[in-house]
DNA sequence: GCCAACGTTGGC
DNA sequence: GCCAACGTTGGC
């Protein structure tokens, strides 16, 4: 099994968004960058585990885990010229963007601010890809040390 | 295949 | 709102 972190700016779609969905989850559509694309499309299993991060907003950071509950298939929001994250050049018969679906498992007492992340970034959090300088994955994975560590912190 | 221009991300 | 970092595009 394996660990995510997914990014997403809680006015768009927030943890709180995902908790009210029907049987709690939602597709994680939108991703347009290559390499968050092949994770999602070969490397996400069912059954892995992610942290959703708050990003652009006040305080950015951790605040739950979701867990992915469909492997990688088709982003069909693609497809669609009325969708703002519409690609002419994605064809149905070939898409170039997929997509995982994720469940609420759980919110977190207490958001895991990046400046706290931060506090480790030589430490326990060295290898933490969200740490790393100019990093702009929107998808990225998260070794188990990092996982089990911030999710003491979150105790 | 190079690289300048441009667009986007996202912290601050 | 600013801007650094980075990915993508497209002319050559």
């Amino acid at each position: 099994m394996k660990y995510w972190l997914f990014k997403s700016e809680p006015e768009e779609f927030s943890i709180d968004d995902l908790k009210k969905m029907p049987r709690k989850t939602e597709h994680w559509d939108g991703v347009r960058n290559y390499q968050a694309r092949n994770m999602m499309r070969d490397e996400m299993k069912k059954g892995d585990l992610g942290f959703f991060y708050h990003s652009n907003c006040d305080v950015p950071g951790i605040v739950g885990v979701i867990k992915i509950v469909r492997e990688g298939y088709p982003d069909h929001t693609a497809f669609d010229p009325d969708d703002p994250h519409f690609d002419p050049k994605s064809d149905p018969d070939n898409p170039r963007w997929f997509m995982v679906d994720v469940s609420f498992v759980r919110k977190f007492k207490r958001k895991i601010a990046l400046s706290e992340l931060r506090e480790y970034a030589d430490k326990q959090l060295r290898e933490l890809t969200l740490l790393r300088r100019g990093n702009r994955l929107s998808v990225m994975p998260v070794g188990k040390k990092e996982w089990q560590f911030i999710e003491s912190l979150a105790k």
